[in-house]
DNA sequence: TTTAAGTTTTAGCTTTGCCTAAAAATTGTC
DNA sequence: GACAATTTTTAGGCAAAGCTAAAACTTAAA
């Protein structure tokens, strides 16, 4: 049972991300609007997949990976997360541009060139997200741990580490912004009217984006 | 007409590659061989290539490409050259591992990514084996003045810059030897019996190997 | 020139993965 | 507990790209 095809993967991963969160089996409707399709087909890949061992699916109650489904998800999502690396760290692209990138990317299946690539990005625990790599084993890193930059005093100096909101148009606004992924920060006030803060030589920030940022606080 | 999809690309590739050499339209049977297919489907993807506008196909007569066929053609050698030598010259791969990779990764069409990718890599013009790498406009430079090895005389150095025979097999005989893409040896004696020769510090090359090795010979 | 051998095309089938429309099951409300 | 609304499944289609078998064409030899 090692492989999937390329539309099996996806199912399975999505299954994987809708399922850490939310307790119990995941619904065919969001299964479907996750990935853009619609209910129908979500419902035919379930029953596929469930032939093959790799999710557990009773009809009309949801579906959920099995160890062997959930291994696959973990092994698309390292392939992921890699490649999310590569392209933001070596090529220089803007964290916005890559996530499609690294859709087509993940498909491509190769232990082999999945280990050099971790090993030449110097296996890096974190995709530029944020989000931890799984380790070529099926382990998965313990999430740092992050605040929101909201939690933040006057005084206080972080790094942003990731996001909560990944949506284009908020990843847009932090370019816009000129926040990336790594820059150190001082926080200089706290305005108690709206919540935003003001930042060392980044004017203000209001609690919109601060509630969306994930930081390491330095010591 | 910009799209093709992950099939018709491989045909336009092998369409471009058994054109060059050979005159004249390429047969539907060499066609199938080269791709591991049966005639038939061949025959049928000419049909929709001609009709799409970038092959010229006569009835039983073979196919040829259009210059927008060509043009997609040389755009898919880009990628595939330019990922088998961020695999080898990266990621460490040795040559006869990298084809099959390089295969699927060349099928990611996305003009920014490869465009970063050969800044990346300092815009090589020469793939891992000496093929040259079109550019992003379709010019493909012109190959250098190679000669194969069994043409050095004593006493000449040279550079490995590319193979004649490209099979699996004999790569991996130049594995075992330790020849490799950019190495430098200097001819010490060619010994008329067969045609070997001795090279300095490596023993005796075949005239085999010698005929199957393009260098440039250092002035 | 006729025929045999080889090549190419056509016709028709299979699988994968998506779709729509309709049927079936579940859920929530009165 | 019945029924309307929602969710999920089934049934039946479609397109891409492969296949086999058979028909059509070309070529080469007797």
């Amino acid at each position: 049972m090692r492989t999937a095809s390329s539309s099996r993967e996806d199912y399975l991963k999505a299954l994987y991300v809708l399922s850490t969160g939310a307790e119990g089996p995941v619904s065919t409707n969001a299964l479907a609007e996750h990935l853009s399709m619609r209910p129908a087909s979500a419902s035919g890949m379930m029953k596929q997949l469930a032939e093959a061992g790799w999710v557990e699916h009773e009809a009309y109650r949801g579906a959920s990976l099995t160890p062997s489904g959930e291994r696959i998800a973990l092994d698309v999502i390292r392939r992921h997360r890699l490649w999310e690396f590569f392209l933001v760290e070596r090529l220089g692209f803007a964290w916005d541009e890559v996530h499609n990138l690294a859709e087509r990317l993940e498909h491509i299946e190769d232990a082999e060139l999945i280990n050099r690539l971790d090993d030449y990005l110097g296996c890096p625990d974190f995709d530029p997200h944020g989000d931890p790599i799984p380790r070529a084993d099926g382990t998965v890193v313990d999430a740092r741990p992050l605040r929101t930059a909201s939690q933040l005093s006057p005084g206080e100096c972080a790094v942003v580490k990731g996001v909560v909101d990944s949506s284009d148009v908020f990843l847009r606004h932090l370019d816009a912004l000129g926040i990336r992924l790594g820059i150190e920060f001082k926080v200089l006030e706290r305005h108690e009217f709206d919540g935003s803060a003001s930042v060392e030589g980044q004017g203000i920030w209001t609690l919109g984006v601060l509630e969306n940022l994930l930081v390491v606080i330095q010591s």
